[in-house]
DNA sequence: GCCGTTTTCGGCCCGACTGTTTTCAGTCG
C-alpha cells in the first residue's frame, strides 16, 4: 500500500518538472497543495480509495488529481508524471535546491550549457563556464560553487533542540539598540513537532541597527541576506534563521504572516479579498487605510475573527470553525503523568526521586508503568519484582500527603497481540500501559488485528506511543488508525499521546480525530528520570495542534474524577 | 488545476533582497 506521503513526494516532482518547464504557476501551486494536504491527511488515501469514497470531495482537489491519485495507489506512477521525466532529466530536480538557482536558471543552464545534474554543475563551474549565462555574476558562481561542494542538507530538526537556540537568539534580540518588541514565529510558535529554520520579528524605529546587532550574534556562521528592515542568516550548526523589522503598528500583522502557516496565510488572504481588503505583513488595508495591524488580534478582528492561536494555524478548519475553537489544554490543567519509569527498568531514577519530582512539577499523581519482561534489554519486570514494587509503593503512599502513586506498567504487546503478563498479574494494578516494541514492520492488517487484541484484553487502559515512531528516525508502524479510534471509544480505553520530544505520538492528525471519536488523549511524559517531566510542555504542545481541550485530555481529572475512569477499563 | 453568496470564466498572496542591472528579473519566504 503506497503512503500518503510517497504520493506527495511525486506530486512535488511533477510540481518541481512543470517549474522548470515554466509552466502555468496556478497548475503547479495546485500540486504543491495537494501534495501538503497528503501530508496532513488524517487518512491513508489508499484506504479511502479502498472504502470507495470520492477523493474529489478533499479541498483542492478536483477530478483531474483525483485521478491522478488514483493512478498513483494502483500503479505506482501516472502518466504525467512518466512524461515529464521524459522531457526533462532528472537532475534538474536537485539543481533547484542549490540556494539561488530556481527553475528560471536551472532551466537556462540546462538548455544552453546541457547541464542536468549537481554533478555536471559542479563541472561547469570550475570550468568557468558559468559566466556565459546572462545574470550570473561572480558571486552567483562562487555560491554555486559552495553547494555543490557541499549539498545543503535541508533537514529539519526538532522543535525541543531548537529550544536553546531560540532562547539565546531571543536574548540577543532584546538587547539590539532601540528595540521595542521581540517574538518568535513560524513553526516553532505553532509548535510544529520540527522546524526547518527559525523566524523572530521585532519592532524598532530603526530596522538597520537591529539587523546589524541580531547578525553580530556569536552562532553566525553566514549572512545570506542583510536589508535595512530584514535578515537572513546561518547559524555554526546550519540552522537558518530569519528576521524581521517593521514598526510597532505593524506588529500583530508581522506575527500573523510570519507565524504563518503558509497555508493558513493564504486562507486569510482569500477571505480578506473576499472582503475587498488586502492583507501583509504590514496591516489590513482598505485602499491605502490600514485598519489594523498593531496585535494579531485586531489582524484576526478586521477579518471578521476571533484570535486563532498558533497552534492552529494549518488551514485545517479553524478559520470556518473560529467561533467555536475548543478552550486548548494547558500545561497547568495536568493533574498527573500516566506514564513514568525508574530504576526497577531502564529509568534512572528511583521512586522516590521520580514522586518527588512530580510533586515539584505541580502534579497530584505520577503512574509507576516499568517495562514488563519480555523488554529485556529495559530490565523488564516479571509478576515477582512488580509485586516487590507494588508493596513499595503501598508503603510509599502511606507517606504522601496530597499525592498518589499509581500501581501500572508499561506492558508489552506481544507479536500475536496477547500481553506480556497474565490477566491475574494486570489486574492487580491500578492501570496498565500497553506499547509495542519488537515486529513494527508488520503488514498493515495484521498490526491492526495485534493491536485490536491487545485491546480487547480485560486490563488494558491506555495504548501508549501508539505508532511507535521515532520522528525522522523511524517511521510508525502501519496500521489502521481509524479502527483503533473506534475501538478505544467502543472498549472505553485510551490513547497516548507520548510527550517525549521525539515522539510525540500520537500526531496532532491523530488527537483531532481521536478527538472527534470522543476517545481521551492520556499525555504522558514518558519520563525516565527527573528532568523528563520537562518533556509534558512538547506533549501540550503536540495536543494543542490537535485540538484537544483539557476535557479531552485524560490526566487533567483530579484523582477522584480519573479513578472511576480508570476503573472501567479494568475489568 | 481548482473554484464559485459577484463568477462555470477568470481569477488565483505579495513584498524584500540580491545580483547584475542601467530599470529589473529571479528567488525566497
Amino acid at each position: 500500500m503506497i503512503r500518503n506521503n510517497q504520493i506527495a513526494d511525486l506530486f512535488d516532482e511533477i510540481a518541481d518538472l512543470l517549474d522548470l518547464q515554466q509552466e502555468n504557476p496556478f497548475r503547479i501551486r495546485a500540486y504543491r497543495n495537494a501534495a501538503r494536504l497528503l501530508r496532513g491527511l488524517q487518512r491513508e488515501v489508499a484506504d479511502m480509495l479502498a472504502k470507495g469514497e470520492a477523493l474529489d470531495e478533499l479541498p483542492g482537489i478536483g477530478a483531474d488529481l483525483a485521478g491522478k491519485i488514483r493512478d498513483v495507489v494502483e500503479t505506482g506512477g501516472t502518466e504525467l508524471l512518466y512524461r515529464l521525466r521524459r522531457e526533462l532529466p532528472h537532475g534538474l530536480v536537485e539543481l533547484l535546491r542549490v540556494p539561488g538557482l530556481g527553475p528560471k536558471r536551472a532551466k537556462q543552464l540546462h538548455d544552453e550549457l546541457h547541464i542536468a545534474s549537481l554533478a555536471g554543475l559542479r563541472a561547469a563551474a570550475h570550468a568557468g563556464k558559468l559566466t556565459k549565462i546572462r545574470g550570473l555574476g561572480p558571486k552567483m558562481q562562487a555560491t554555486i560553487l559552495a553547494a555543490t561542494e557541499a549539498p545543503p542538507q535541508e533537514k529539519r530538526i526538532l522543535r525541543w533542540r531548537a529550544k536553546p537556540v531560540v532562547d539565546s537568539l531571543l536574548a540577543h534580540l532584546k538587547a539590539a539598540p532601540g528595540v521595542q518588541q521581540v517574538a518568535v514565529a513560524g513553526s516553532y510558535r505553532r509548535a510544529r513537532e520540527t522546524v526547518g529554520d527559525l523566524d523572530f520579528v521585532a519592532t524598532a524605529k530603526d530596522g538597520a541597527a537591529v539587523v546589524a546587532h541580531f547578525i553580530a550574534h556569536e552562532d553566525v556562521a553566514k549572512v545570506l541576506a542583510q536589508g535595512a528592515t530584514k535578515a537572513s542568516v546561518q547559524l555554526r550548526d546550519g540552522l537558518q534563521v530569519d528576521l524581521r523589522v517593521v514598526d510597532e503598528e505593524s506588529y500583530g500583522a508581522a506575527m500573523v504572516y510570519f507565524t504563518g502557516s503558509k497555508a493558513h496565510n493564504i486562507a486569510i488572504r482569500r477571505l480578506a479579498l473576499q472582503a475587498k481588503l488586502k492583507i501583509n505583513e504590514y496591516g489590513v488595508f482598505k485602499g491605502s487605510k490600514r485598519l489594523a495591524g498593531k496585535t494579531e488580534d485586531s489582524v484576526y478582528k478586521a477579518l471578521g475573527l476571533p484570535f486563532i492561536v498558533p497552534e492552529l494555524r494549518e488551514d485545517r478548519g479553524e478559520i470556518a470553525a473560529a467561533r467555536r475553537l475548543p478552550d486548548l489544554v494547558e500545561r497547568r490543567d495536568l493533574k498527573g503523568d500516566l506514564h513514568s519509569h525508574t530504576k526497577a527498568s531502564d529509568g534512572q531514577s528511583s521512586l522516590e526521586e521520580m514522586v518527588a519530582a512530580a510533586q515539584a512539577a505541580g502534579l497530584r499523581y505520577l503512574a509507576v508503568t516499568d517495562h514488563s519482561q519480555r523488554l529485556t534489554v529495559a530490565h523488564g519486570l516479571d509478576r515477582k519484582r512488580l509485586e516487590r514494587q507494588r508493596a513499595q509503593i503501598d508503603k510509599l503512599n502511606a507517606r504522601l500527603k496530597d499525592f498518589r502513586v499509581l500501581k501500572g506498567i508499561e506492558v508489552d504487546i506481544l507479536e500475536d497481540g496477547k500481553l506480556d503478563l497474565p490477566d491475574a498479574v494486570l489486574g492487580e494494578l491500578d492501570l496498565v500501559v500497553a506499547a509495542i516494541h519488537s515486529h513494527f514492520n508488520l503488514a498493515p492488517e495484521k498490526q491492526t488485528t495485534r493491536l485490536l487484541r491487545a485491546m480487547e484484553r480485560p486490563y488494558f487502559t491506555i495504548l501508549a506511543h501508539p505508532t511507535s515512531r521515532l520522528i525522522g528516525e523511524r517511521e510508525g508502524c502501519r496500521f489502521d488508525m481509524d479502527r483503533i479510534i473506534k475501538a478505544a471509544a467502543a472498549r472505553g480505553c485510551f490513547l497516548e499521546l507520548n510527550a517525549q520530544p521525539e515522539r510525540l505520538d500520537l500526531t496532532d492528525i491523530h488527537c483531532q480525530a481521536a478527538r472527534a471519536a470522543g476517545v481521551l488523549v492520556s499525555i504522558g511524559s514518558d519520563a525516565h528520570r527527573p528532568a523528563d517531566l520537562d518533556f509534558l510542555a512538547y506533549g501540550i504542545g503536540q495536543a494543542r495542534r490537535g485540538w484537544l481541550s483539557a476535557e479531552d485530555v485524560l490526566n487533567t481529572r483530579p484523582l477522584s474524577r480519573l479513578l472511576p475512569l480508570l476503573k472501567r477499563t479494568m475489568g
